[in-house]
DNA sequence: TCCTCCAGGTCCTCTAGACAACCTAGAAGA
DNA sequence: TCTTCTAGGTTGTCTAGAGGACCTGGAGGA
């Protein structure tokens, strides 16, 4: 055992820390953590990579370096990207913006979101999912008003995943419901019958 | 997009030339990619790192870097089962039953799934599903009646998916919508604060 | 009081090397 | 012929920095 890369003795060590401590804890600095275990920074920072893919704990720039509520559910199936998840299937991704505004929202839509104003508005982005050229998913999101920096994004080349998630949304955990039903009004999107049936899933993350 | 960092640039360039390779080519050394680019090895590597984690490559010490298979997309682009899920990220799946009947269906449940008898009814099945013994997600299911042998298998061990992909419905294509909620009436199950911040997606599968 | 600016701390990116571990192919020897 | 070993190429690990981007809190000014 005393064979093993440096960072992996190091992320150990670490990862038997992180057991005991607390969510919210603060993880020392890098420099701090390199000085005490007498090795480089760049090293550390692959020992740290490598608990934060596995979402035990959260670096934020300027800021520092964070104990994580619990793992992230990073490869779970819809929680990964769209792109990361059709990229993986081998295929290439693309994504057609439909469109992309601030509007007022609906009353399902306030209540959904929380929004409390008079006249509530909501960021709403729509997406046609491909998958090597072949429609995937019509996707409609809706956000609250103040992520409007949304729709200055590239998002038929972008990750709207990533960039959700680099405005503190972090998908999770969550609920689904999952039922049958029928193509219905999205089917002249994605070029299959009407009455094809489907399984539709209501997921929380 | 000219100031995304070296690596990242370096990654998506690499990426696109793997989208015309085949599995088993040769990937150039990494002191001839850093050569190419101009930049430090480690630079390129960070690069290399993004793309296997995506499995697109795969790095034999000794050897050399080559193409990965690609993944075989299963079945259209099945989704893949909570259970596949969790084990692709190394965790025990496990999941408990909460409810299983058959039940009058709501306005918007016969809606959903064009019930058109006089008094719809519906299978209903709940799971709390885990991993590592720890909730992740409360997962409501609902179906036409048609299908209530669904309730005759084991669900907390075997998968619904498999059982729904036996049955013809099959999860290829759909919409989702994606919203930005708080967890809510689920909150107690999943053992998160009720106003905990979570992405909410409504999925058309 | 309120706002702006700045300094210090943190993580992020990148460099230019060095040596180790490992694999392959070909040379040298039995 | 067969085996062994060595040379060279490759990826893996690690260093000791440097500057940039970003956040926070406090000093100073309006």
């Amino acid at each position: 055992m005393g064979k093993a890369p440096l960072y992996v003795r190091i992320e150990r060590e670490l990862r038997a820390r992180l057991d005991r401590a607390r969510p919210g804890d603060v993880v020392p600095a890098e420099s701090a953590l390199a000085e005490e275990f007498g090795v480089a920074r760049m090293t550390v920072r692959a020992a740290l990579n490598a608990l934060e893919s596995d979402g035990l704990i959260e670096r934020i720039q300027g800021r520092g370096t964070f104990v994580r509520q619990r793992p992230e559910p990073r490869a779970a199936g819809t929680l990964m990207s769209f792109q990361d998840q059709v990229r993986r299937w081998g295929r290439i991704p693309r994504s057609r913006l439909v469109a992309g505004e601030v509007r007022a929202a609906s009353a399902e839509e306030a209540a959904a979101l929380q929004l409390t104003a008079a006249a509530p508005r909501v960021v709403s982005i729509s997406l046609v999912r491909f998958a090597d050229d072949v429609p995937l998913a019509v996707e409609y999101a809706c956000f609250p008003p103040h992520l409007d920096a949304l729709l200055d994004l590239d998002l038929e080349t972008g990750s709207l995943h990533r960039a959700l998630h680099e405005r503190g949304l972090r998908p999770t955990l969550g609920s689904s419901r999952l039922t049958a039903q029928r193509a219905g009004a999205d089917s002249d999107l994605l070029r299959v019958p009407a009455d094809e049936p489907l399984l539709v899933e209501t997921r929380r993350l």
